[in-house]
DNA sequence: TGTTTTTTTTAGGTTTGTCTAAATTTATTT
DNA sequence: AAATAAATTTAGACAAACCTAAAAAAAACA
């Protein structure tokens, strides 16, 4: 619908990721996690809110309404596709994507964004394993848990591991897993925090505490939906004024 | 090697642009290509003074040194790959892929541009037929004039239209005139200014002056390097502040 | 050549997004 | 519950990039 500035992009998709609790967003939380301080934070919020996007009331906290979840879900959108785009065509790492991903992801042309979604074949998840939103926003919501956190016989899918160090890749490689490999734990060891983990109907095998605790699983639970921008969106030049 | 703003980027685009004849440029002529007052083009034009990017002396014109064409080639160079996705890869038309290339050229992340450039296959000219600069700021000069302009049995080679309607496209189709299409003008008529063109040893056919006139080409004549920037560019965030 | 017109620059103001320092509100302790 | 500490907001400044209106320089012309 209308363009936010790159600034605002930036606050909107900040607060998005710190409110997946129920819990309000606040002040320093922001500033930490957009490295600014909490008298910027405090401008912007007044700012968005203006704009119709936040529920803030000085002092008590904050978090986006609907309008402004619908597009903080059009900015992760973007920015997801672009991350796929630089690992499998551009051949990027996993490490790579990211910094480069936030730059390209303000670029808000709904056509362009549609197209290379088309062009990529309509991937599901960017190359960390986070589901990307589709073109009317609707977005597999899948609660990211530490594998040492998963319940027993509780299949999950292996979408990130935290360490990206050549000794964990070549551990991951050996015991043979990789993102998306879908697994389940049959044992923890109370002693060690080891566990028993089975891939498929594979036969189980042990996993070291500090190796679980370096992998990341989701667990699919839901779909939710935010209705994104439809808008006639030819971007460019003139509508977002503040780049 | 420096980053510049969103801003600073356009003014040096457009001043490349305008200084392709010997003669200085203008306030006023930047002013109208960007579609801003004369008083912004000035306070701009100190600033890229400051950094070391124009020749300009107040009332007496100006045009970018050395370090300014560097920049400005490197722009024209993201700019017209990301054209050449767009058409290529994404399947925009013609006269779509400028737009969406005016926001992308921003984004100058050096390792990203030079793997697109890979990935397409390193092509020599964008879906306007102008030429590509490569990763080392080489350009081929590419003078772009309009076929009533050239002279006799000198061989050209078709890089623009500029009307794209419908009916004058169906007409070049019936002529096979499409681009890079490589010809050369046998006579002209001074009475109805209609021409007779000649493709590759083909039989020469007649073009009414009408067609003409829409016509662009480029007799490719030379090749300037200007150096580009090889720095370790992560580009992201900090660096570019003004977005 | 002197006068008028055009072009360009300067002066001063606005908006966006940032900052520091001070004031205010809320939370924590004792 | 009063005192202290922490978090947040306000006040006031600044830089970037734009603007309008006025002044200055260059160009045109009569």
């Amino acid at each position: 619908m209308l363009n936010y500035s790159t600034s605002e992009e930036n606050y909107i998709k900040a607060i998005f990721h710190l409110q997946q609790d129920d819990i309000p967003v606040t002040t320093n939380e922001v500033a930490h996690e957009l490295k600014t301080k909490a008298a910027s934070v405090t401008d912007m919020l007044k700012k968005l809110k203006n704009k119709k996007l936040l529920l803030y009331q000085p002092y008590q906290g904050f978090r986006l309404n609907s309008e402004g979840n619908r597009v903080a879900v059009g900015i992760i959108r973007r920015h997801r596709l672009w991350e796929y785009f630089l690992a499998e065509k551009l051949k990027f790492t996993w490490d790579e994507v990211h910094e480069v991903a936030e730059e390209l992801e303000h670029v808000s042309n709904k056509k362009l964004i549609d197209k290379l979604d088309e062009f990529l074949g309509f991937p599901r998840t960017d190359p960390h394993g986070d589901p990307i939103p589709d073109a009317n926003g609707k977005i597999e919501i899948s609660k990211k848990i530490c594998l040492t956190a998963l319940s027993f016989n509780t299949p999950a899918t292996v979408s990130s591991v935290s360490d990206q160090s050549g000794e964990i890749l070549e551990l991951l490689k050996h015991k043979k897993i990789t993102l998306g490999v879908k697994l389940e734990i049959k044992k923890k060891f109370e002693f060690d925090g080891s566990m028993e983990v089975r891939i498929g109907n594979q036969r189980a095998f042990t996993i070291s505490k500090q190796l679980a605790e370096n992998i990341f699983v989701t667990a699919i639970q839901s779909a939710l939906k935010f209705q994104l921008e439809n808008a006639t969106n030819t971007s460019s030049g003139e509508k977002k004024k503040n780049k």
